[in-house]
RNA sequence: GGGCGAAUGGCGGAACUGGUAGACGCGUUGGACUCAAAAUCCAAUAGUAGUAAUACUGUGAGAGUUCGAUUCUCUCUUUGCCCA
C-alpha cells in the first residue's frame, strides 16, 4: 500500500475546536419541543493550571454531554470558577498583587487549556464567583434568608493564630499549631454569622431517601454527618455549695442509668463561671485547650476532669449520688455540654472512670452470660439484657429498655424523650479579604442593620495593603465606616465562606446574565434540577449537603420555588494517582527527575543514584508525583488524552497514571487513522460486492447496544475496550470483501460511537467521509441482536465438555440427538445412564449421570 | 471502635438476571521487515502435566445453598474510604 500520512493531531484538533466554537454548537437555550439535560462538573478552582483530576473529571462529563446530544436532549454543559479563596489571597501577598487580578489571569489560562481539550461547553455562560455580577445576588440571597430568619449571629470558638492575628480552618492547624506562623493555635470567641442548616436536618436527612441516582455511600456519609440520635433529655438534681440545682443532659442511653457514676459537664459550661477565678480550674481549662476540638482529638486523647464539690442524684434512685466534674471530652455544642457518665457500657466513661477511681456497676449482660456477669477490662457497648437496676431488670437492651425507660422518666416529669441531631449551624463568617462581603453592619451601639437592597453589592475594596495583620477589610476605615440616613455605621468585615459560592452556582448557570436576580423563574423551570452533578467524592458532604441546604432556603416561604434537590443524579469519580519518587535523603523527585536504567529507578543525570519507588498517591505538588496535563495534551494530543484517562480503571475508581498507557492510546490513533484510510480508499473505490455482509452488520448491532449499556451505566472503560474490539474485528474483516455501501454506512455509525470519546478525530474522519451534517446516535436493530446460531454449552455432571453451535430456539431433544451424534457421547455417555438433564433454553445443557 | 465498599493472570481491568472466567489494554516471549535500531505488522501469553489432542487446578481463605457460584448466604483474613 501506498504510504499513509500521519494522523495530524495538532491540525485536527485545532480545527475543530475552531469549529465548534464558530458555529456556536454547544450553546444552549430552552426549547420545550426537547427534553432537557443538565450536566455539571464541579467548578474548578482557577489554581493558574489544570490538573489530571480536572481532566478525568471533565473528560467524564463531556463524554456524558455528547452522547446526550447525540441521543437528542437538548443539553446544557457549562463551565464557571469557583474563584474566591484564600490561594489568591496568599499569592497576592506574596508576590504583591492583586488578588484580583492573580483570578482573572488564571482564569483565562485554565480556560484556554480546558478548550484545548476539545470540552463541549457552552462557555456563553461562564460565570466567575468572584465577580461583582455573582456576588450581588448572593448578597441578596443572604438578605433574604436573614428576613427569613435563617441566618443569625452569634458567640463560637474559633482556633485563632495570635501571630497572623487571623482565624484558622481546622485543617489549618497542625499538631496545634498555625500552618504558617507556627504559633500554638488558641482557643477564641468570635462573633460570627451562621445558616440555620440545623432547621432541615429531618428535611436534609429524609431527602437522602428520594436521591435514587445519589452513589450509596455518599447518602450513607450525609446521614451519618447528619447525626439523627434518638434519646432522652434528663434533669439531673444536685446539691452543693453554689447557687445551681439542676443539670440537664441529653442521653441516647437512659437505659443505664443505674450504671451511673458521675456526671461530666464541658469547660464551658455555664457552670463554668463559678470557677473562673479558681487557677486551678484555669490551668485544667488550659490543658484542655491543648488537646483539640475535633470529635477524633477528644476520642484519642487522655481524658482528664476537674472535680467541683457539686453532687449529682439518680432520678431513677435518689440514694445515689454521684460526683460532678469538668471533662475534656464534653462538648459544649452536643447535647446541653453535660453527659451522665456510666463506665460499665462506654469505653469513655470506662478510661475516665478509671483514672479517677469512680465505681464501675454493670448493668447490661451480653445474652451469652448470666446475672452475675460483671465488665472487667473494658466496656461493653453491646446489646443484651438489663441487670441490677431494679424495675428495669429483664428487659432487652437497647431496644426494649431505652423507651421503657423514657416512659419512667417521663411519668416521673425528670425526662423528656428527644431527638438530637450532630448537625451544627453553618458558620458562614471568615476573617478573610478574598471573599464575598456580607451586606451588614453595626451602629455606634453594635446594633445590627442590613444594608439596603438597592445599595447593593457591597463591593469588595481594591488596592488593599494584604500585609496587615488579621483581616485587612478591619484595617481599610475607608470602606469600613459608612454614613446611613445621616447615621453613622461600621461594615461587617467578615466575608462569607466559599462554600456559599458554590451552594448555589447551579442556580445561576440557568440565568447567567440575569441583571435582576440570582435566577429567572423560567430558566430553572425548565433547566432545573442538575441531571448529571460529577465530582470528586471529598465533597461528599461539605459541598453537596450545603448545596442541599441552600436550595431549601431559597424554597422556605417561597411557594414559586418548585424544588426540593439541586442534583437528581451524583457521580463520583477517582482520582488521577502516580507513583511517588524519593532520593537517598528522602527528598521527593517528580517523575521527569528519573529514569528507568536496566531495571530499576536511577536519577536522571547518570550519577547512578538511586531512586526509592513510593506507593501509588493520588497526584499533588507537595509529592512531586504530578503529571502536567499540558505537556500531554501537546505531545500526544486531547483524544489520545482522553482515551487514556477513561480507558484503564472505572470512572468510580482511582486510576494509575501510566506513561506507557498514555503512549499506548497515543498510538491507536495513529493505527485507527491507517485504518480509517483503508476505509474510505475502499469506500471510494466502491468495490460493491452486492452481497450483504451480514455478519459485519450484525457485529456493529451489537456494538451499539453494547456503548449504550455502557453509557448508561457509566463503564466508560469497557467503552473504550469497546473501541478497540471495533477496531480489531473491521481491521481483520476489512481483508474479506465487505459490500462498500454496507461498509459506509455502517462505518458511520462507528464514528458516530467513538465521539463522545474521541470527537476530534471522529468529526474528522466523518467529515472526511463527506459526512458534515449533524449526527445522530444511531438505533439498534433488534432484529439483528439475536443470533440465529447460539453456542450450546454442553456440561456433564456441571462440567463444561463442549460448546455446539446450533440453531436458536431448539429444544431438548432435538440438542440432546445433537450430542448423542457427536464425538462427545462416545467418549461421555457411553455406558452410563442418565439421571437428569437440566436445559436452559438458547444457552446450555446439563447432563447428570448415574454413577 | 462503628459504618460502607473491595479482593479475579506479571499489571490495570471485563463477565447480562446464578449459566463458556480472564473481554480490552499494558507488559513479556517468539517471528516478519531492517545492515542495525526505532517504528510497524503477525503470533503466543492463568497455572500444572503432555510433542499434541487433552486432562486436572483456578476468581483472598473456609463452609453452605444449587444440576451449576466471580455472582447468593455465613465465618474469617487482608485492604480502601468515611465517621469516631
Amino acid at each position: 500500500m501506498t504510504s499513509i500520512e500521519r494522523y495530524n493531531f495538532k491540525k485536527v484538533e485545532s480545527k475543530w475546536q475552531e469549529k465548534w466554537e464558530q458555529s456556536e454548537v454547544f450553546k444552549s437555550s430552552i426549547d420545550h419541543s426537547k427534553e432537557k439535560f443538565y450536566c455539571l462538573e464541579m467548578f474548578p478552582y482557577p489554581s493558574g493550571k489544570i490538573h489530571m483530576g480536572h481532566v478525568r473529571n471533565y473528560t467524564i462529563g463531556d463524554v456524558l454531554s455528547r452522547y446526550k446530544s447525540l441521543k437528542g436532549f437538548n443539553v446544557m454543559h457549562p463551565m464557571g470558577w469557583d474563584a474566591f479563596g484564600m490561594p489568591a489571597e496568599n499569592a497576592a501577598r506574596e508576590n504583591n498583587l492583586d488578588p484580583k487580578e492573580w483570578t482573572n489571569k488564571n482564569i483565562l489560562a485554565m480556560k484556554e487549556q480546558l478548550k484545548r481539550l476539545g470540552l463541549s461547553i457552552d462557555w456563553e455562560r461562564e460565570i466567575s464567583t468572584c465577580s461583582e455580577e455573582y456576588y450581588k445576588h448572593q448578597q441578596l440571597f443572604f438578605l433574604e434568608l436573614y428576613e427569613k430568619g435563617l441566618v443569625y449571629r452569634k458567640e463560637n470558638y474559633v482556633n485563632w493564630d495570635p501571630v497572623d492575628q487571623t482565624v484558622l480552618a481546622n485543617e489549618q492547624v497542625i499538631d496545634g499549631k498555625g500552618w504558617r506562623s507556627g504559633a500554638i493555635v488558641e482557643r477564641k470567641k468570635l462573633n460570627q454569622w451562621f445558616f440555620k442548616i440545623s432547621k432541615f436536618s429531618d428535611e436534609l436527612l429524609n431527602g437522602l431517601d428520594n436521591l435514587e441516582e445519589w452513589p450509596n455511600k455518599v447518602k450513607v456519609m450525609q446521614k451519618n454527618w447528619i447525626g439523627k440520635s434518638f434519646g432522652c433529655e434528663i434533669a439531673f438534681q444536685v446539691e452543693g455549695n453554689l447557687p445551681i440545682r439542676e443539670i440537664k443532659c441529653f442521653t441516647t442511653r437512659p437505659d443505664t442509668l443505674f450504671g451511673f457514676s458521675f456526671l461530666a459537664l464541658s469547660v464551658d459550661h455555664e457552670i463554668s463561671k463559678y470557677y473562673e477565678t479558681d487557677k486551678k480550674f484555669q490551668q485544667f481549662k488550659n490543658e484542655c485547650s491543648k488537646t483539640g476540638t475535633t470529635e477524633e482529638a477528644i476520642a484519642i486523647g487522655e481524658k482528664i476532669g476537674f472535680k467541683t464539690n457539686l453532687m449529682a442524684i439518680n432520678p431513677l434512685n435518689a440514694n445515689q449520688k454521684v460526683p460532678v466534674f469538668f471533662a475534656n471530652f464534653v462538648l459544649m455544642d452536643y447535647g446541653f455540654g453535660a453527659v451522665f457518665g456510666c463506665p460499665a457500657h462506654d469505653q469513655r466513661d470506662y478510661d475516665f472512670a478509671k483514672k479517677y477511681n469512680l465505681k464501675i456497676k454493670t448493668v447490661v449482660k451480653p445474652d451469652n452470660e448470666d446475672d452475675n456477669f460483671e465488665v472487667k477490662d473494658e466496656a461493653y457497648p453491646g446489646s443484651g439484657t438489663i441487670i441490677n437496676s431494679e424495675f428495669l431488670n429483664k428487659l432487652k437492651a437497647p431496644e426494649e429498655s431505652i423507651l421503657k425507660t423514657i416512659d419512667i422518666l417521663e411519668e416521673k416529669k425528670i425526662g423528656k424523650k428527644q431527638i438530637n441531631f450532630r448537625l451544627k449551624d453553618w458558620g458562614v463568617s471568615r476573617q478573610r479579604y478574598w471573599g464575598c462581603p456580607i451586606p451588614m453592619a453595626y451602629d455606634e451601639a453594635g446594633n445590627v442593620v442590613t444594608i439596603p437592597k438597592k445599595d447593593l453589592p457591597v463591593k469588595l475594596p481594591e488596592n488593599v495593603n494584604l500585609n496587615s495583620k488579621g483581616n485587612p477589610l478591619d484595617s481599610i476605615n475607608d470602606w469600613k465606616n459608612i454614613v446611613m440616613n445621616g447615621k453613622k455605621y461600621i461594615r461587617e468585615t467578615d466575608t462569607l465562606d466559599t462554600f456559599v459560592c458554590s451552594s448555589w452556582y447551579y442556580l445561576r448557570f440557568c440565568s447567567p446574565r440575569d441583571k435582576k436576580y440570582g435566577y429567572e423563574k423560567e430558566d430553572i423551570d425548565y433547566w432545573m434540577p442538575v441531571d448529571q452533578y460529577i465530582g470528586g467524592v471529598e465533597h461528599a458532604i461539605l459541598h453537596l449537603l450545603y448545596s442541599r441546604f441552600f436550595l431549601k432556603a431559597l424554597g422556605y416561604q417561597n411557594k414559586d420555588f418548585k424544588f426540593d434537590e439541586p442534583f437528581k443524579g451524583l457521580f463520583t469519580q477517582g482520582m488521577v494517582c502516580h507513583e511517588t519518587y524519593k532520593d537517598e535523603n528522602n527528598n521527593w523527585l517528580s517523575p521527569d527527575e528519573i529514569e528507568y536504567v536496566g531495571n530499576e529507578y536511577q536519577k536522571r543525570g547518570g550519577q547512578k543514584e538511586k531512586v526509592k519507588v513510593g506507593p501509588s498517591e493520588s497526584m499533588s505538588k507537595s509529592k512531586k508525583n504530578v503529571i502536567d496535563p499540558e505537556n500531554i495534551i501537546n505531545n500526544y494530543g486531547a483524544d489520545a488524552v482522553r482515551l487514556f484517562i477513561l480507558s484503564d480503571s472505572p470512572p468510580e475508581k482511582d486510576v494509575q497514571w501510566s506513561e506507557q498507557g498514555m503512549v499506548a492510546s497515543y498510538k491507536f490513533l495513529q493505527k485507527l487513522w491507517t485504518l480509517h484510510k483503508k476505509i474510505s480508499e475502499k469506500i471510494r473505490n466502491n468495490s460493491s460486492t452486492n452481497q450483504k455482509n451480514l455478519n459485519f452488520e450484525k457485529f456493529i448491532n451489537q456494538m451499539i447496544n453494547k456503548f449504550n449499556n455502557n453509557l448508561d451505566g457509566f463503564n466508560y472503560n469497557v467503552i473504550i475496550a469497546n473501541i478497540y474490539e471495533t477496531y480489531n474485528f473491521i481491521n481483520r474483516e476489512i481483508k474479506s470483501n465487505i459490500d462498500s455501501e454496507s461498509l459506509r454506512e455502517n462505518y458511520k455509525k462507528i464514528l458516530i460511537l467513538f465521539s463522545p470519546a474521541i470527537p476530534h478525530f471522529s468529526s474528522e474522519c466523518l467529515e472526511d467521509l463527506g459526512y458534515d451534517q449533524e449526527h445522530y446516535w444511531p438505533e439498534v436493530n433488534g432484529d439483528l441482536l439475536e443470533d440465529n446460531k447460539i453456542d450450546y454449552v454442553v456440561q456433564i455432571n456441571g462440567k463444561k465438555r463442549a460448546i455446539l453451535n446450533e440453531s436458536r430456539d431448539i429444544d431438548e431433544n432435538t440438542l440432546m440427538k445433537v450430542i448423542q451424534l457427536n464425538k462427545l457421547s462416545e467418549k461421555f455417555l457411553k455406558g452410563k445412564s442418565i439421571d437428569k438433564i437440566i436445559f436452559v433454553k438458547n444457552r446450555l445443557i446439563n447432563i447428570l449421570l448415574n454413577d
